[in-house]
DNA sequence: TATTGTTATACTCTATAACTATA
DNA sequence: TATAGTTATAGAGTATAACAATA
């Protein structure tokens, strides 16, 4: 039930958590853009470095339709940054894999995206540690 | 300066915000969609609820190029959500103002987007308080 | 039959550059 | 000459539908 009038308080906090989200958005984006990858490009990057995953599963976890995967995967491998590679279990599966290029290129990316890192630095431990607390149980 | 190593608490609030800024993402998305429009669209819709804007002050509220501005306020017009006028100080600029058709969908848009109201509804007076004082360091 | 990835298509957003009408 | 808005163009992301290969 959505429209119960919201306190000052929980206005406020909706404001800052939108400027957050600009921000860190900004940021990402940013960083991206200096390793000449778009934002889409970098979060596949990114988590195939973690590790390799089928073209299905990309698109799961980007919450898109798999065919636009293909694509951006395309662009990824064009650049030498990922790699398709068979998948040994099912024929029909394509792994998508980082090169040894893909892999440094999404260090990089990690180093410059230094969004809320700096800004945490500003508090202390105890206010680090509340923040935490306070935004896992928001997302719980 | 970015790489100084970050203690585990930094690493899992910076985590923590990037799962903030996805769930914020997919709702207005969603929200947005739920009104046939797209996240661009409705940015601009909900900027324009709050006053008539200059096509060029829009381009520097969403951080685009003027020209995109266009298309966007365009797709709005024919959809009945937004009007150009003249300014009459200034013949060279249009000033895109939300139709009353417009102004219901952003305030409808705006009861759907409950981000944040739920979620902080489980917190304490005190909790959303220490939420917005930190929230507001960590973004001055 | 069902699933994986791809292709084809169409729309939106994006930046760049050139154009127009004002100033 | 400078500025506001537009147009033209091209690249990228997105969804839908249809397809080939494999399960």
């Amino acid at each position: 039930m959505p429209s119960r009038r919201a306190d000052p308080v929980t206005v406020e906090v909706v404001e800052l958590i939108g400027d957050v989200v600009a921000r860190y958005h900004t940021e990402y984006e940013d960083a991206a853009a200096s390793h000449q990858l778009t934002g889409a490009q970098a979060r596949v990057l990114t988590l195939l470095s973690l590790e390799p995953l089928p073209m299905r599963r990309i698109a799961q976890k980007l919450r898109c339709e798999p065919s636009n995967v293909t694509g951006i995967v395309d662009r990824l491998e064009t650049r030498g940054l990922v790699e398709r590679r068979p998948d040994p279990a099912d024929r029909r599966v394509k792994l998508a894999a980082p090169t040894d290029e893909g892999l440094q290129t999404a260090e990089r990316l990690r180093e410059s995206l230094d969004f809320a890192r700096e800004p945490l630095a500003g508090l202390s431990d105890e206010e680090r540690t509340a923040l935490r607390d306070l935004l896992r149980r928001m997302l719980a």
